[in-house]
DNA sequence: AAACCATTCAACCGCCGACTG
DNA sequence: GCAGTCGGCGGTTGAATGGTT
C-alpha cells in the first residue's frame, strides 16, 4: 500500500495565494494556534492542501518573520554555516531569526553561489575552484559533502563550532579569515545597514501572548551584527506602548540593564493602507504588521476597497509604529 | 515597442524520520 | 515489527519581473 497522500488533490486549488486566502489562513492560525495542518484548510474554509497552508505560514505569514535581501552579516553567517553544515537549510536558518530556509536557499543559490564562483571559490566545498587541493579557505577541517552525520563527535564539534560562530563577534566582514573573502562586496543590491538606534519600534513589556518569544540580546559593538539580530527579533514585536515608552530613542535599548529588550506580540490599530499594490494584493508586512493582523480578525469581510484606511487608535505618528522589518524591505528603500 | 533572455523567489513535489496504534 | 500519519526538509519548477537587444 502506497503512501497516501497529504491531502485530496482533488478540487484543491494551487499556485499563488491570494489576499483573501491569506486572511483566512491568519484568522484561523491566530485564532487556533498551529495544530493539525491536515486539518486546517478544511476549517479554516481554504481549498488548499494542509502542506501548502503551512508553507505559506511558515514561509511567508509568520509574523517573525524578516524580509527582505540579507544582510551582509547574514550572508557571512550563511556563508560560515553552509561550509559546516552543507546544504541543511533549515539548520542554516535556525541559527538566522527571521529568515526561513526557503529564503536561505533562494539567496544561496541566486547571490551567494555566484559571488563564491566570482571569487574562484567553490560553493559547494568552499575550496578554491583552481586549485582542488585540500587546501581550507577558512576554518573548515573537511568540505561538508564528506561530513558524516553518523559521526556524533564530528558532529558535535560542528555543533560546537556553528554555537561559536554565533555567540563572537569574529563574524564580520572586517573579520573574514580568506583573504579573497576580504575583497567581497557584500553589500546585497544596496540594502543599507542601520543601527539599532534607528529602528522605532514600540517598546512593550506587558505581553501574554508570547512570553515565551520574548528576546533578550546583549548589545553589541559590531553595527552589522547588531543591527540584524535587533530586527530579526523585533520584526514580530510591533505593539501598542505608553507614550513614555515610546519617548525614548532606542525603543528597545534597557537603559538601565543595557540589554537589548525585544517587546512581544501585541497588535496596535493606526493607519495604513491595507491593499497597497496594484493587484489588491494584501501588503501585510508593507507597513505595519500588526494592524494588517487587527484587521484579518477584525474584518475578515473587507471588500477590497483599495483606498480604505483604518482608524487610528493611538495618535502617535506612524513611523512610530512601522515594523522594522520594512527596514530591510528593498521596496522601503 | 516587441521579442528575447536572465533572474528571482514563492510554491510545489517527493522523500524521510518521528510518532502512534 | 509493521503500517499509517504527519510534519519537516531539500530539490526543483515556473510565473513574474527586469534587463537587453
Amino acid at each position: 500500500m502506497g503512501r497516501q497522500p497529504c491531502c485530496d488533490k482533488v478540487g484543491l486549488k494551487k499556485g499563488p495565494w491570494t489576499a483573501e486566502e491569506d486572511k483566512k489562513l491568519i484568522n484561523f492560525i491566530l485564532t487556533n494556534g498551529q495544530c493539525c495542518w491536515r486539518a486546517v484548510p478544511k476549517l479554516a474554509g481554504l481549498l488548499r492542501c494542509g502542506k501548502s497552508c503551512r508553507l505559506r505560514w511558515t514561509n511567508y505569514l509568520r509574523p517573525d518573520l524578516k524580509r527582505g535581501l540579507l544582510s551582509p552579516y547574514e550572508e557571512q553567517l550563511v556563508i560560515d554555516l553552509h561550509a559546516k553544515l552543507g546544504n541543511r537549510w533549515s539548520k542554516i536558518a535556525s541559527h538566522l531569526p527571521g529568515r526561513t530556509d526557503n529564503e536561505i536557499k533562494n539567496h544561496w543559490n541566486t547571490h551567494i553561489k555566484k559571488k563564491l564562483r566570482k571569487l574562484g571559490i567553490d560553493p559547494l566545498t568552499h575550496n578554491p575552484l583552481s586549485t582542488p587541493t585540500p587546501q581550507q579557505p577558512q576554518q573548515i577541517s573537511k568540505p561538508p559533502h564528506i561530513m558524516s552525520e553518523e559521526n556524533d563527535h564530528d558532529h558535535q564539534n560542528i555543533e560546537e563550532e556553528v554555537i561559536a560562530l554565533e555567540s563572537s563577534n569574529t563574524i564580520s566582514l572586517k573579520n573574514m579569515t580568506t583573504p579573497e573573502l576580504e575583497t567581497i562586496d557584500f553589500c546585497t543590491d544596496d540594502v543599507p545597514l542601520i543601527d539599532p538606534c534607528e529602528i522605532l519600534v514600540p517598546n512593550n513589556s506587558s505581553s501574554a501572548a508570547a512570553a515565551a518569544a520574548a528576546t533578550t540580546i546583549l548589545p553589541s559593538t559590531s553595527t552589522t551584527s547588531t543591527a540584524t539580530t535587533t530586527t530579526s527579533s523585533s520584526s514580530a514585536c510591533c505593539s501598542s506602548s505608553s507614550s513614555s515608552d515610546r519617548s525614548s530613542k532606542n525603543k528597545f535599548l534597557d537603559q538601565d540593564h543595557h540589554e537589548w529588550q525585544f517587546p512581544d506580540f501585541e497588535w496596535p490599530g493606526t493607519t495604513f493602507d491595507y491593499y497597497n499594490d496594484d493587484n489588491n494584493n494584501m501588503g501585510l508586512w508593507d507597513y505595519d504588521l500588526s494592524s494588517s493582523w487587527d484587521l484579518m480578525i477584525i474584518s475578515a469581510d473587507h471588500d477590497g476597497d483599495s483606498t480604505k484606511k483604518l482608524d487610528i487608535v493611538d495618535p502617535d505618528p506612524l513611523i512610530n509604529y512601522q515594523c522594522p522589518r520594512m527596514v530591510f524591505d528593498q521596496d522601503s528603500w
